[in-house]
DNA sequence: AACCCATGCAACCGCACACTA
DNA sequence: ATAGTGTGCGGTTGCATGGGT
């Protein structure tokens, strides 16, 4: 359309990691008008992001029920059904786990999952040899539809802790014994951002950058109105 | 101590769908 | 019936960090 006129606007735009400020912004905003039509909500609260970007940051980091990190061996197992059975539905899958985003289940399966499953592949497909390459290959092509992928070369079973563990093979139990080590999940929020750029006011001492959700939103109605 | 590499995660992008005027 | 707008989703990218050499 016209994108050398909406220039001007689009340089106000802002991208990238969110600061505090703009956090807090946000979450007094929703406090105060609730959530939804992003994009008018964005110009309204004063915050030079995309609708988008403003529902993705919220709906992922500071809706006060998320939960974040620590994904449970139940957890995992659990995606691991249900991406057996619907693939890479993740928001889907992200129902069935309260307080977890599709953007996270995303994240853990392709940085965790996911690599468990190629060294099975590698392995099985040294065990089986050269007869079953077609399934091998066709399950690590990311072209290739994720069920299809367990049934005919993982079939990994349901419910079913040690066998899951067996998958992932011996030397990767620490991935499930580190999750039951963990497992006492407490609901904070580290945060990310820049601290360099937090308002001076804000606690750094005891705690460095962890910052629980309480502490978030009693800063909200500390500033909001 | 400095550099390099691998990993994990937050955020962006493009597309498709739903809704409304 | 159709065009415009908003929303949701999945894929991808870029950066920060930690570990290894």
């Amino acid at each position: 359309m016209d994108k050398k006129s909406g220039n001007s606007q689009d340089a106000e735009v802002r991208k990238g990691p969110w600061t505090m400020e703009e956090d807090l912004i946000l979450i007094n905003y929703i406090a105060n008008h609730g959530e939804g039509v992003w994009n008018s909500l964005a110009r309204s609260a004063g915050l030079k992001r995309t609708g988008k970007s403003c529902r993705l940051r919220w709906l992922n980091y500071l809706r006060p029920d998320v939960r974040r990190g620590n994904i449970t061996p139940e957890e995992q197992l659990l995606i691991m059904e249900l991406h057996a059975k619907w693939g890479n539905r993740w928001s889907k899958i992200a129902k069935h786990l309260p307080g977890r985003t599709d953007n996270e289940i995303k994240n853990y399966w392709r940085t965790r999952i996911q690599k468990h499953i190629k060294q099975a592949e590698t392995f099985s497909a040294g065990a089986q040899c050269s007869d079953n390459n077609d399934q091998i290959s066709g399950s690590a092509d990311h072209h290739h539809h994720p069920v299809e992928t367990y049934s005919s070369s993982l079939s990994y079973p349901e419910n079913d802790h040690a066998s899951t563990s067996q998958m992932f093979g011996s030397t990767d139990h620490h991935l499930l014994l580190h999750h039951q080590a963990v497992e006492s999940y407490s609901p904070v929020l580290s945060y990310p951002g820049n601290l360099e750029t937090f308002p001076a006011t804000f606690p750094t001492e005891s705690t460095d950058n962890i910052w629980s959700m309480e502490d978030l939103w009693s800063m909200h109605l500390v500033n909001g109105d």
